[in-house]
RNA sequence: GCGCCCAUAGCUCAACUGGAUAGAGCGUCGGUCUACGGAACCGAAGGUUGCAAGUUCGAGCCUUGCUGGGCGCACCA
């Protein structure tokens, strides 16, 4: 069902009741309107005609020109034709589209419509593990699904968001076994995360030598399922401290989780869930494991199946990540939920959700909370992975991973370097807080302003390049428009200025056409989770504001162009810094 | 072996999900030049969309087969 704007769905409108007049008993339901990539061919177009024409085997062009002559549109547009193979154009009035703009400025959601149909959302991502610190690894989660929560906030779905933190496992066992062997308690005070990582490595390596430590390790595994009091104390440290540094991070990136429920909230369901699909024949044992298998599914009957108990007794991701999918269901009775996880788990995610419906069809299941309940639209919003020079995953001169802490200090430390360099006479206070604003906004935007399921090159000249489709860039468009109100003593944003009666030079309509299609490209983003799109069309409103600045002067027009112009700019300014806010991006007032 | 993803200008990426003459940035060449912030703007050159068939009014996008690359496939997460 696609959502319109007002401009879309007039024509859409118009162009229905036409095409019935025309060509009464046409199957068309709904006849798409799309804005018109080449201002050449008007601002919105229609292939209307040729759909029909196809399907009822007539002329499309004459088709065409009967519903244009059958449409009733002449306060809209001021000029509807025929073009190409069959297309209907339409050229708006400027009239109408000074009078859009003036209504998108009164509106608190500057145009972003509301769904049609609210929807209750979880969005799942980033999810670090406890005792490793966060690197590179974690930035496409992280941003992209803070992004989609917003995206689906500003459309008013309800989201909750949740991070699955990676807080269980047999790691475990040799992390206490070297915390309580081989803690460097200042190196904890120092770093935690490093110290715990620390221990591991040397534990880890340790045991793979010596058979008395493996032995030690396995048994503090074993205490810590047990429920021993000493075991789950250390446990329970080495978590916190964890979450708390992780919590620094997104403190730095402006993420926020409603809930952070990792793994080990859902071990005490563990084993209801796997007895539970076992009685309603759901998962069967093989081998000594307990597995779903998908024998009627074409696809994953070839592959292997899941597992959600391995011989020994010991529960896997794939059992956690059940019972969690429960606990949404049944608990936060979710509509819908997003998997933010990156391409490989596209395997892994897709027999969770076969299992999913077997269980949510099987009567008398614990998924859902009630028996007219429906499973909640499942899906895994895979991206690929971010890339160094060398066309192979980003990772440190050592091999390491990079980490996130030093990724953004980078970041930080560069810009500020540029703005330096170019703006001098900035205060200190101002340069440090432009620098933030702008290298963190840069990394973020280089992520999200491409394509999610490509991988990605990361490339630190590139995402800080002052021209070209990157933070910068828009951030700079916003402070010019800033500097404009300065100028003018005119300081609030988004303060009420006089509608604008003329839009009449090219440069203003063309910022003002692009302006209109913001609400429109919000939703388009969320039809498949993109937020690509809304970089893209940041971009090229930042270019047409570029343009229209160098051609249109604001201040010293006489009215009232001068009103019409300054209340382009304070659109202008209000859609890049909501627009920027979607991607997690902050604004500065200058830099 | 099976499955998934990808291949677009020299490089990095778009192309509103099947629409019109495939667009940007970088790089190259050339313009604007006391500017409401030049961190800008305008222009030129650059393409058989990996290859080959097919589907239809119309294909970068859908189908099939190749080529080349990435990833995933039973006791990790």
């Amino acid at each position: 069902m696609p959502r319109m704007t007002d401009v879309r769905s007039l024509l859409s409108q118009a162009l229905s009741s036409a095409l019935d007049a025309v060509c009464p008993g046409h199957a068309l339901t709904v006849p798409s309107v799309s804005a018109c990539h080449d201002a050449r061919y008007g601002d919105y177009q229609s292939n209307v005609a040729m759909l029909v024409a196809a399907a009822g085997n007539l002329a499309p062009r004459e088709l065409a020109a009967s519903v244009a002559g059958a449409l009733r549109l002449e306060d809209l547009c001021a000029k509807v034709e025929v073009a190409g193979p069959g297309f209907i154009n339409f050229h708006l009035r400027p009239s109408r589209i000074a009078a859009l703009i003036a209504e998108m400025a009164a509106d608190p959601h500057n145009g972003i419509a509301s769904a049609a149909n609210p929807r209750r959302i979880v969005v799942d991502f980033s999810s670090p593990n406890t005792a490793k610190a966060m690197h590179v690894g974690h930035i496409r989660s992280t941003f992209l699904g803070d992004a989609l929560a917003r995206f689906a906030r500003a459309v008013r779905h309800e989201v909750i968001t949740d991070n699955h933190v990676g807080d269980w496992g047999a790691q475990f066992g040799m992390l206490i076994h070297g915390y309580n062997t081989r803690l460097d308690r200042e190196a904890e005070k120092r770093d935690p995360v490093a110290e715990f990582e620390r221990l591991y490595r040397e534990v880890s390596q340790e045991s793979s030598r010596n058979e008395e430590t493996r032995e030690k390790a396995r048994r503090e595994l074993a205490a810590l399922h047990a429920g021993e009091a000493e075991s789950v104390e250390v446990w329970k440290k080495i978590a916190e401290l964890s979450l708390a540094e992780f919590e620094k991070l997104y403190r730095r990136l402006g993420v926020r989780f409603d809930h952070c429920l990792g793994e080990s909230f859902y071990n005490p369901s563990l084993p209801e869930v796997v007895a539970e699909l076992r009685r309603l024949g759901i998962a069967e044992e093989s081998e000594g494991a307990i597995c779903v298998f998908f024998r009627e599914d074409p696809v994953l009957k070839d592959a292997a199946p899941m597992m959600i108990r391995k011989k020994d007794g010991a529960f896997l991701y794939a059992t956690t990540d059940l019972a969690t999918l429960r606990h949404r269901a049944r608990e936060w009775r979710a509509d819908e939920i997003l998997y933010v996880t990156d391409a490989r788990q596209k395997l892994h995610f897709q027999q969770i959700f076969a299992a999913a419906e077997k269980w949510a069809g099987a009567p008398g299941n614990s998924l859902l909370a009630s028996a007219d309940a429906r499973l909640p639209r499942l899906r895994h919003i895979v991206f690929g992975s971010v890339l160094g020079a060398d066309k192979k995953p980003i990772k440190t001169r050592s091999g390491d991973p990079i980490k996130l802490a030093d990724l953004l200090d980078e970041a930080e430390a560069r810009a500020l370097k540029i703005i330096e360099k170019k703006n001098p006479a900035l205060s200190a206070e101002a340069r440090r807080a432009a620098a933030r604003v702008l290298g963190i906004g840069a990394v973020k935007y280089a992520d999200l302003c491409q394509n999610r399921n490509l991988d990605y090159v990361f490339d630190w000249n590139k995402l800080l390049a002052l021209q070209g489709n990157t933070a910068p860039y828009l951030i700079y468009a916003y402070v010019r428009i800033r500097s404009i109100f300065r100028q003018g003593g005119i300081a609030p944003l988004g303060q009420t200025l006089p509608p604008p009666s003329v839009l009449s030079h090219d440069a203003e309509l063309a910022l003002a056409k692009k302006l209109i299609q913001f609400g429109d490209t919000v939703h388009a983003v969320l039809d498949d989770c993109r937020p690509h799109l809304l970089a893209g069309y940041l971009y090229e409103l930042s270019t047409r504001f570029s343009r229209f600045y160098e051609t249109c002067p604001v201040l010293k027009a006489a009215e009232p162009d001068r009103g019409a112009r300054l209340l382009l700019c304070d659109l202008t300014a209000r859609v890049l810094q909501r627009g920027l806010g979607l991607l997690g991006i902050e604004t500065i007032e200058e830099m």
